[in-house]
DNA sequence: GGGGGCGAGTAGT
DNA sequence: TTCCAACTACTCGCCCCC
């Protein structure tokens, strides 16, 4: 059983399941942990039950933390899910109460037979090992400056802190705690910046002695990993036991996991804690419960489980935090015993995937056997970036192209494309909306992404209408990926990318063939000679077994990337790499810029130019786009574009947005246009240079096109509260985290097509 | 009706 | 003086489409 790879927390969100409307994600700035004081806000306080965090004033700790916050629109934002938690409490009390013994009686006899089926698959053969490093980035910075040493001391900004050392934790200062705050509590704590460079090298040289323990091991985080020592047990018992003094498991494990940590320390000074336990889930508690520098063992051994279970702290266990933890205590649910007492209850109040956890929480059981996570198991990979509030359009413009690059070199890095392309945004008062769109293919260029990306923040920049969008951060997803091929480095056009992905693509009789460049002449397909030595840093997903992104056979024809950046020079890049010399396909010019940066900012301007109804001619999939030559100045290369019909003056056909179209909402800016860049919506007013002219136009689209947007907008009306959530429809465990008994374990791979 | 996409929410480091 | 991150994964409800 829970024969699978460990996922984070082998746990599911247990929310009442009639909450409907969810909570505000009511992150605790001291997450797991008792906050008793502060009345009103459980999620502003400090919590104490983190290692180093014990015996301290929390009432002052509180009192500072409260007053550094209160009023702040971030305080607000709190305050106010908190209250509709609250609410959603009494919902779930009120439905509690109304349940007959009788009900009761009932789910607790099926929750009963469930236990049966559990246990029957309760597996206490392996002896898995969490290892945590202690607060491992500031310990990381201390060895690295001992004048740090002895002094509280954090990792982070004033923004945030990720982690402090355990000086500065005798003062409530820890991880995810603003550096202002953490300031209020201790002025003399030292901040110092992150270098992760510094920590994935740690983290590869503590992973390098679990190797030796497990090469199978697990890592969870730079910082943590879960081992499977069963086997290294057996084969080497004879060299730990003295004679045949005789040693048992406990001893053997513990001399074991000690001598591990010592090589740790040894070869990094840096120290780790370690649990040992039948299951992933049991271990990751233990390990925290002599931190720093220590080590637990909980016998394999039923009685002794149920007995460290029951009093257990709920929000001990993974995947319990400041929310459920809430939900629980409504109910008189604070320790993990209290969870067989109540499972009647649980079964009436929560999804079938929640009280499956729950019972199996109590029951002490976890994942007994582990998988490495290798870089093709990853699902997204994003950026994001918080900044001061604002509302100027072009500086958000700028923010997202700039994430959108940093993206796409990443993926570039990891061999990666995507097929999902997800804008993040959080308003000033610190709500949180996400935005996707599925591409017609997978990629990772950078325009393609940029293009989209501002598409989509238009919208809801326009969609704003009360008072303009102010936002504060900005974050750009990728998701559904794939490894990307040799082939797959010949990218779609915008055109292709963003035209309507479900469509029927219309015989895709595309009209245009491509040159078929060779192209990455070398760094590809060399899947085979290489398996690297390097224990386990799949940096990238090639030579995976799993399915690659293929390239449909219509794609070959659509104009692809080179297309688009077709200087003769180009083509080798192939990719959409750091070049100087680009060519608009757009505008189709040929701009000299630094960066590829420049070249998106000009690329943008472009589109935004150029885009219109989508006017969707299915046997064009070629941008055919009219010029207008005041972006650069360096345009000397002036020969007509053999794919392009309408040229000049010509229709501006953009299938660059699939269903809605986001932009203006007639004609082409008019060739007449020689320097001056005249506003395609409204046709009334010119402009010199692109930035003021973008700041017109986003006013210009607002008026005019704004009617048209919200129809367009996939944007449903905003999630009606109204929408209860009384749906009888069956409740079901999915596949993913959780198997049950007699299951088998299905891996969900969201790779998107192979032909 | 069921499956998939999407968005919100929760959780972890 | 003000100031509350970045990244990943998972669940669940809703809605659309086949
Ligand atoms: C908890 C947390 C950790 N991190 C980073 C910094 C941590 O050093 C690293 C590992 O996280 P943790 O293992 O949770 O914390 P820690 O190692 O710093 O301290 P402890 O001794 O209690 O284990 O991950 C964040 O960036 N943000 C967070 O919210
Ligand atoms: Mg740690």
């Amino acid at each position: 059983m829970y024969s699978r790879r460990v996922c984070v927390c082998e746990g599911s969100q247990p929310v009442h399941r009639c909450s409907g409307i969810r909570m505000g994600d009511t992150v605790d700035i001291g997450q797991k942990g008792a906050m008793a004081a502060s009345p009103g806000l459980k999620n502003l306080c400090l919590n104490t039950h983190k290692a180093g965090m014990q015996g301290l004033d929390t009432d002052k700790i509180n009192d500072i933390i409260k007053r550094a916050s209160e009023g702040s629109r971030f305080y607000q934002y709190k305050q106010k899910h908190q209250q509709q938690l609250n609410e959603k409490l009494e919902v779930m009390k009120n439905e509690a109460s109304s349940f007959t013994e009788e009900q009761i009686k009932k789910a607790t006899k099926q929750m009963d037979q469930l236990v049966q089926e559990l246990e029957a698959e309760r597996d206490l053969s392996r002896t898995i090992v969490h290892v945590d490093m202690d607060m491992f980035y500031a310990a990381v910075e201390m060895r690295d400056d001992p004048s740090l040493r002895d002094k509280p001391m954090a990792v982070g900004s004033t923004g945030m802190l990720s982690t402090s050392n355990y000086a500065a934790r005798r003062y409530g200062v820890r991880a995810a705690m603003p550096g202002f705050i953490g300031k209020k509590l201790c002025p003399e704590l030292i901040i110092v910046p992150p270098d992760f460079t510094k920590y994935k090298a740690a983290s590869r040289e503590v992973q390098e002695i679990f190797s030796q323990y497990d090469p199978g091991f697990s890592p969870m985080s730079l910082d943590e990993a879960y081992l499977d020592i069963t086997e290294f047990l057996q084969k080497n018992s004879a060299l730990y036991v003295d004679e045949d003094d005789g040693m048992n498991h406990e001893q053997l494990s513990q001399v074991v996991v000690k001598e591990m940590r010592g090589k740790i320390e040894a070869k990094t000074q840096l120290t780790a804690s370690a649990g040992i336990a039948a299951n992933t889930r049991l271990a990751k508690v233990c390990s925290d419960l002599n931190k720093p520098n220590g080590q637990y063992y909980l016998p394999q051994d039923r009685d002794h489980i149920l007995q460290f279970i029951a009093s257990l702290s709920i929000r001990k266990v993974c995947g319990i935090g400041n929310v459920s933890e809430q939900h629980l205590q409504a109910l008189g649910v604070t320790q993990c015993g209290q969870l067989m007492e109540k499972r009647g209850l649980l079964r009436l109040l929560f999804s079938e995937t929640s009280y499956y956890n729950f019972l199996s929480i109590v029951l002490g059981l976890g994942h007994s056997t582990l998988s490495a996570w290798t870089e093709r198991d990853r699902k997204s990979i994003s950026q994001e970036t918080t900044f001061k509030g604002t509302s100027d359009r072009p500086t958000l413009f700028k923010l997202s192209a700039d994430l959108c690059q940093e993206l796409a070199d990443e993926m570039q890095r990891k061999d990666i494309v995507g097929k999902v392309l997800t804008l993040k945004i959080k308003t000033t008062d610190f709500k949180v909306k996400t935005r996707a769109q599925t591409l017609s293919e997978a990629t990772r260029c950078p325009q393609v992404m940029a293009a989209g990306i501002k598409k989509i923040l238009l919208l809801e920049m326009n969609a704003a209408t009360d008072q303009p969008l102010s936002l504060r951060l900005l974050g750009v997803r990728m998701s559904s990926l794939a490894a990307s091929e040799v082939g797959q480095r010949r990218q779609a056009t915008l055109t292709q990318m963003f035209s309507q992905a479900a469509k029927p693509k219309a015989a895709s009789t595309t009209s245009t063939t491509l040159p078929h460049t060779e192209q990455q002449p070398h760094q590809s397909e060399r899947g085979t000679s290489r398996e690297n030595v390097e224990t386990r840093s799949d940096n990238n997903m090639e030579s995976s077994a799993l399915v690659k992104e293929k390239i449909s056979p219509c794609r070959k024809e659509t104009p692809s990337i080179e297309h688009f950046l077709s200087k003769p020079k180009l083509a080798e890049v192939a990719e959409c790499t750091r070049i100087e010399v680009y060519e608009c396909s757009v505008c189709e010019e040929v701009i000299n810029v630094e960066s590829l940066e420049a070249f998106n900012q000009h690329l943008d301007t472009c589109l935004e130019l150029h885009s219109s109804p989508p006017v969707r001619d299915s046997k064009t999939d070629n941008n055919c786009i009219n010029r207008d030559k005041t972006v650069t100045e360096s345009q000397k290369n002036e020969d007509g574009d053999p794919h392009c019909k309408e040229t000049s003056g010509g229709k501006i056909q953009s299938d660059i947005f699939p269903v809605d179209n986001c932009n203006s909402n007639h004609g082409p800016s008019t060739s007449s246009l020689k320097q001056d860049l005249l506003c395609p919506v409204c046709e009334q007013r010119s402009f010199r240079d692109v930035t003021s002219l973008n700041t017109h136009m986003d006013e210009c689209l607002n008026k005019a096109a704004i009617s048209e947007l919200l129809q367009e907008v996939p944007d449903r009306p905003l999630k009606t509260d109204t929408a209860k959530n009384q749906t009888s429809k069956k409740r079901r465990i999915r596949s993913s985290q959780w198997v049950r008994p007699g299951e088998a374990m299905v891996t969900v791979w969201l790779v998107s097509v192979v032909r």
